[in-house]
RNA sequence: GGUGCUGUGGCGGAGUGGUUACGCAGCGGUCUGCAAAACCGCGUACACCGGUUCAAUUCCGGUCGGCACCUCCA
């Protein structure tokens, strides 16, 4: 298997730790408002990863966190918290903000068959690990106090660039973000913040004599470091994450833990919609309802997201999603047939999955099942990659029960009989049920609306 | 300004030094009570300019676009 990895900017062949126990980390959702669907966008493919790991036969031990802490509202370590800004807009308190939104997060992720991770890690429930890491950060020498709260000093974790190759001489601190004057290094940021005065924050915590509340980056070293230990294999997230997040997350872990954080880290790019980038002020986001409301299966969704490339720039509109639609129609159609024709198999796991583990190459997957027939045991493989048609097996799919199949031989009867009227109106009837009949050479079939 | 990605037929979207995936949409045909499916066929794409080569969409150099990140975002 051939992945990517930001590390060395190279794709590389995959070597696990242990294969026994494959350590794989997603970074989750921030859980103020309904995920949309460039959210989803990245779950499906590191959906797609983990079910790609397991097909080759390597036990996976994953983690997805909920960001369920408020934050800071910018990176530049000022701003409104996201939660509290929430709490307020719909008069609930931060809490239920969380839980209301996380619950949400859980049902669109279980609408796209995504794969339950081993470990759902709610950040909430690790402060007290945030601050051992913060006491190890300080005593280790990495810190230093300001106003507001405890700061990473960039310059003493000497690999700080290389990850993003930032270029911190040119860093435009300041462009679009009030200057910190308190910060030694522009890169500078916040593992521990305080509660100000006169500042609302009703989600803090009693900590080095004040109350206060973990930096963003904290909670994803704090949870890998708890639930998978030492070094992890994969380390997953959005390719905005690489320059801050992913960078300050590095420092964190390595400076306090003592060992490399993990081995391969993989970024997926970003969804536009009509060729503008998914924001909440332009009004452009969709969320997984939208989408069911016009008429699309999540599913539907899913397969538009598979049959382009991860690491690609993507463009969502409705005519593309129309197309997938219709291939996963004819897809399913496909494995309708096979309880009906034997279907001569012309189709290689082998390959099939040989396309997907070179970095995730789900395009040529989606181009190849296209080029073979498949017997049902073949489209199962196919939806174990994919869950396109159910989770785990195909539960979209099945033969007709004996009514049904009784009105397609009282139909055939009818035609024999040149009985057209009472011929159209057993289709008709049957259409009711999603399902409608085609004349073929070889006799009637049957097949998904 | 820095970093990275990207430019392929009507719309998407792979890939390749020469026989030009795949999906959706379109057109023609076979078949057909109707309808659809299925099958067959068609469209002759790879931003631009140079270079290397017998041959470049594919390699090299340059030019011009588009986008993202450098604030929270997947």
């Amino acid at each position: 298997m051939k992945i990517y990895n930001q590390l060395t900017k190279k794709k590389e062949v995959f070597k696990p730790i242990n294969p026994k126990n494959v350590k794989v980390y997603t970074c989750g959702p921030t859980v103020y408002s309904y995920a949309h669907i460039g959210n989803f966008f990245s779950y499906i493919y590191w959906d797609l990863l983990v079910r790609t790991l397991k097909l080759n036969g390597y036990e996976v031990n994953r983690v997805l966190n909920i960001t369920d802490v408020g934050h800071l509202a910018s990176d530049a370590d000022d701003g409104e918290d996201k939660l509290e800004k929430g709490a307020k807009r719909e008069g609930k308190t931060v809490y239920e903000i969380a839980d209301f939104y996380t619950q949400a997060f859980l049902d669109d992720y279980r609408r796209l068959k995504l794969l339950e991770p081993d470990h759902l890690a709610r950040a909430t429930h690790f402060i007290a690990q945030d601050m051992d890491l913060v006491d190890l950060l300080i005593e280790k020498g990495y810190t230093y106090e300001i106003s507001d709260g405890i700061y990473y000093d960039t310059s003493l974790f000497k690999s700080y660039p290389d990850f993003a190759k930032l270029d911190l001489e040119n860093l435009k601190e300041g462009a679009r973000v009030a200057k910190n004057t308190e910060k030694k290094n522009p890169s500078d940021f916040a593992v521990w913040k305080f509660v100000r005065e006169g500042e609302d924050h009703a989600m803090n915590w009693d900590f080095l004599g004040r109350p206060g509340y973990p930096g963003w980056h904290l909670e994803c070293a704090t949870i890998v470091h708890e639930l998978l230990g030492g070094t992890i294999d994969i380390h997953t997230g959005g390719i905005d994450h690489i320059p801050v997040h992913h960078t300050n997350e590095i420092a964190e872990y390595e400076a306090a833990y003592g060992v490399k954080m993990c081995n391969y880290w993989t970024h997926c790019n970003h969804v536009m919609i009509d060729n503008q980038k998914i924001s909440k002020s332009l009004g452009n986001t969709y969320t997984l309802e939208d989408l069911i409301e016009k008429c699309y299966e999540p599913l539907d969704f899913k397969l538009w997201v598979l049959q382009g490339h991860y690491q690609g720039t993507r463009n969502f509109n409705f005519e593309d999603l129309t197309a997938a639609k219709n291939r996963r129609l004819s897809w399913k159609n496909r494995i309708a047939l096979t309880f009906q024709q034997d279907i001569k198999s012309t189709f290689s796991r082998e390959k099939f999955l040989e396309l997907l583990s070179d970095n995730l190459g789900s395009p040529e997957a989606c181009a190849y099942i296209d080029a073979c027939d498949l017997d049902y045991g073949d489209w199962d493989y196919v939806n174990q990659a994919f869950g396109i048609f159910g989770e785990n097996q195909i539960e979209e799919v099945v033969d007709l029960t004996p009514e049904e199949k009784g009105i397609i031989e009282e139909r055939e009867a009818a035609r024999k009989n040149k009985d057209y009227e009472a011929s159209d109106k057993l289709r008709s009837d049957l259409e009711k049920n999603g399902i409608t009949i085609k004349d073929t050479s070889s006799g009637p079939i049957w097949q998904y609306l």
